[in-house]
RNA sequence: GGAGAGGUGGCUGAGUGGUCGAAAGCGCUCCCCUGCUAAGGGAGUAAGGGUUAAAAGCCCUUCGAGGGUUCGAAUCCCUCCCUCUCCGCCA
């Protein structure tokens, strides 16, 4: 949510900025609203004020024994003029509300200009992609062969996008999860989490997803309103909603594996083979709760935590600001990590490391209390994969990839698989 | 699932339908006092919002959430959520 202040005062200003990923602020709408709302805030709240004022006296009358049959006539009318006037201004909040809570969060002024992909600017690089003499097989072809990885027995169990693993692949992705936890608790001050993969309304709107994105959400049935995680953003993130965080508390920083669950509603025919976008995926997540004035630092030392992963992984990859057009709804600013993919001849997304500033605290009610003003003020918070385990498997089968079919692991990996170091046909 | 108890400020914990945003204690901040420490004395200390260019001041809202009764609700009524204890079931 963007702060209801400077919307308020400077429209134009915030228009501009959200124009620049391709939304347009209806200025008009949101001023008459705006005027809407001063007039029947200050009605109701005058109105509001009367009755407790006489209120107030009918109590001392009574104390005295004094007759307050005059004073009862006297508020009569109040409660019905009360009553209309807060419906009015109800419907105002409500309208206000909405309009919000649509509003996606104002870039930050290093964001490259650009309406798509295509537009994203490359930071860096880092690895070699290596040169094959031979033709690159993809991670499917290369499961198969190497077996444990099965797309028809996921799809008569449940459906499409989704996957059954066993044996060695299995174990491979265990050991990629415990392997990333284990680095960015151990060397980059993470506190682990264990979180509810459940989580309900407000939690959703606290990060974003919600009123906009439900239709990218499973919603399960039942009494109560709960949705599968799209990410462990939602629950890390939300962990310090309606919390007040002393000065000496901050940075938190927490980590997270968590199975993630997306509907990939209108990306039908989109990387239909294979594991790169499924309705199921496991993910390692970082969360970071900053002061303001840190949330940039902290957002390039967390894409060097997800590109650690990488380097240790000792897979080529390159970082991606993400152009105005392409970055998310609560970010201001985002870096993508994409992955080598040999057999896509191409980079693709492995990370996307977002600085969010206050517009999820804003939602959450997540502050800390500032020094320098003893007041409470909105945090920053940021989110990062380090990072989606699927995506990780796939790079690892097809840069590890053998002429004969088989795949070299990375040493890194080595402690976490056993004696394995290669996965051969069984 | 059954029976009971309870949800009040950073924490503990009082609270009568009216002057209660709420006693008291702890914690915290500032000041005083003692050579230091320990102890003691005094003052202050919730959040959100509006008005304003901003502040001061003033006003509104908030005692788990939402409805209701009333001139007036932390206090009375209804619904829901959550926590705790006992019983049952259970990974």
């Amino acid at each position: 949510m963007l702060d209801a202040k400077l919307v308020r005062t400077n429209p134009e200003l915030v228009a501009q900025n959200l124009a620049r990923r391709g939304y347009e602020l209806d200025t008009r709408q949101l001023t008459d609203l705006e005027s809407q709302r001063k007039t029947l805030q200050l009605q109701v709240e005058e109105l509001r004020s009367q009755r407790t004022l006489r209120s107030k006296s009918i109590g001392q009358a009574k104390a005295q024994g004094k007759d307050i049959a005059p004073l009862l006539a006297d508020v009569e009318s109040l409660g019905a003029e009360l009553k209309t006037a807060e419906a009015a201004f109800e419907q105002n909040q409500q309208r206000l509300r909405e309009l919000f809570l649509g509003l996606p969060n104002l870039l930050h002024e290093s964001v490259p200009d650009g309406d798509s992909e295509e537009d994203n600017q490359e930071i860096r690089q880092w690895g070699q992609p290596r040169t094959l003499d031979f033709t690159a097989r993809d991670h499917v072809d290369l499961g198969e062969g190497v077996g444990g990885l099965h797309f028809d027995r996921a799809a008569r169990l449940t459906g499409a996008r989704f996957v059954v693993m066993t044996g060695q692949l299995a174990r491979l992705h265990r050991a990629l999860t415990q392997f990333m936890l284990d680095v960015q608790t151990t060397e980059h001050g993470y506190t682990e989490a264990y979180v509810p993969y459940i989580v309900n309304r407000k939690t959703l709107t606290g990060t974003g997803q919600l009123p906009k994105f439900e239709e990218d959400l499973f919603k399960l049935e039942g009494d109560s309103e709960y949705f599968l995680i799209p990410t462990a953003e939602v629950p890390l993130t939300n962990l310090v909603a309606d919390r007040i965080i002393e000065d000496q508390d901050l940075p938190l920083r927490y980590t997270a594996h968590t199975p993630c669950f997306r509907s990939e509603a209108g990306s039908y025919g989109r990387d239909m083979r294979g594991m790169i976008r499924q309705h199921q995926f496991d993910k390692v997540e970082m969360v970071q709760i900053v002061r303001p004035a840190e949330s940039y630092a902290a957002l390039e030392t967390m894409t060097g935590h997800a590109e650690s992963i990488l380097q240790k992984l000792e897979l080529p990859y390159r970082v991606v600001a993400l152009c105005a057009g392409d970055i998310g709804f609560g970010a201001a600013k985002t870096y993508d990590i994409e992955v080598w993919l040999p057999a896509q001849n191409t980079y693709r997304e492995i990370s996307s490391c977002s600085n969010c500033e206050a517009f999820q605290a804003r939602r959450m009610g997540a502050r800390w209390r500032n020094p320098e003003t003893g007041k409470p003020e909105p945090v920053h918070t940021l989110n990062g994969s380090g990072l989606a385990v699927g995506r990780t498997m796939v790079a690892l089968l097809e840069n590890g990839q053998q002429a004969d079919g088989s795949v070299k692991l990375p040493p890194a990996l080595w402690p976490y698989m056993g004696s394995v170091r290669t996965l051969a046909a069984p």
